[in-house]
DNA sequence: TCGCCATTTACGGGAACCCGTAAGATAACG
DNA sequence: CGTTATCTTACGGGTTCCCGTAAATGGCGA
């Protein structure tokens, strides 16, 4: 397939120069621009209503904030919404964010198509995404497949990162089970709480509660 | 003044594309390119020991990390070294950061002339921010300074930031007085150490060392 | 219904942490 | 040299956290 209608939601006035010119060089289409999330979304259900649905989508994760409040805060939540709309939508998400726990939330639980660190090189990775894409293909960064296997010591759910948050946000471990209760959390007992911390540490290799905030933080996890 | 010579650190292509351009409408010569820190470092050694010093240096704060290890690791070390070897180096940072605390340690420690956040508008913000150092002003990010006054509650010291790292990496603040010891850093009683971490989580309103990590963590004081 | 298994919760002792108070050290100044 | 002010450390009790064990709960098949 050969993309037509394309809609870039890129915030960074350098960046985008810089696309358009190579989507040029494919010889694709001038793509539409959005320059935050809510916007992108209207472009997209617009689109579908009037029958010309966009069929590619190249997105930034973060933006700058400004004073005005917005529906979705980045681009996880464009993606989101997108898909609930259109579900055949490809997505392509640039970004220079690395960490990997980010870049495989997206594939696995948003089931984007490619993804492409902003750095070195990203340029011609552009390229090489775009046409993987357009034969139906994932595309991965680089080093993606490589760093994948390692260091899975722990896989965090969906519990561990609601308990870690609320760590980080302050909360003394004793009133967490209160939390939980009043949220529909379960399990919700002190012990359990315990429990799940400490197998984490132990799993990590970690002593303290403090270290494992930190790395959570450190990897995006939170 | 009138910039001759220009150096631009920055590993993104699409960001470099983009670069290039703003400078071409500003009427200035071709910069010249480096894509990580140490060969900037060399550039501008080499520059200066041939007489034709760099009068500007752009740069990016982070850098994509490949296999080879390199000496600078990212723009802070970068901007440390040039600014040793050539005081009178202008130097504007050009980076996706937006954390107040790495932004201001640029100015107050490093004495950086201008600091650009990408973003909306990020390419004519550069060319005010060029044409602003040329005549010996520093540039300030759009909100830098509406933000600066706000939530000082504290000011993290070196003293701050050993403790809460050796929180950060799973250091009981039992053992801290020991390593403070062994490293010559006073004061190092387990009572002071409690005591200042103490009067942060106050200053600050937080309740737990896990919330001051956390904080730190995203702040990028840490 | 009963019994079995896995999961969750309750409990208790020991360690670490928090915090107020007071004693000790250090430096500045008359 | 003595005094004072500040910084640092020591101590003690109350709380929270850690962790092992045991009791309670909740499916699920016989």
């Amino acid at each position: 397939m050969k993309f037509e209608n394309i809609l870039v939601t890129e915030d960074q006035g350098v960046a985008n120069r810089s696309l358009r010119i190579t989507l040029e060089e494919l010889e694709l289409p001038r793509p539409h621009h959005a320059y935050y999330c809510d916007h992108a979304l209207t472009m997209i259900t617009t689109a579908l209503r009037d029958g010309r649905p966009y069929d590619l989508l190249v997105t930034d994760l973060y933006f700058q904030v400004d004073g005005t409040t917005k529906q979705l805060p980045d681009g996880v939540g464009l993606i989101k919404s997108a898909r609930q709309l259109q579900p055949d939508l490809k997505v392509l998400v640039f970004s220079s964010e690395s960490r990997q726990a980010v870049i495989r939330r997206l594939y696995d639980e948003f089931n984007i198509d490619g993804f492409i660190v902003k750095g070195r090189g990203d340029a011609q990775d552009l390229k090489n995404a775009i046409e993987q894409i357009a034969k139906n293909k994932r595309y991965y960064p680089r080093d993606y497949r490589s760093t994948a296997t390692q260091n899975n010591l722990h896989t965090f759910t969906a519990y561990d990162k609601t308990i870690i948050g609320l760590l980080a946000e302050g909360y003394a471990q004793k009133d967490i089970p209160a939390w939980l209760d009043s949220h529909d959390v379960s399990p919700s007992g002190l012990s359990s709480v315990e429990k799940r911390l400490s197998l984490i540490r132990n799993a990590m290799n970690f002593t303290k509660n403090e270290q494992l905030v930190a790395f959570c933080k450190e990897m995006g996890i939170i």
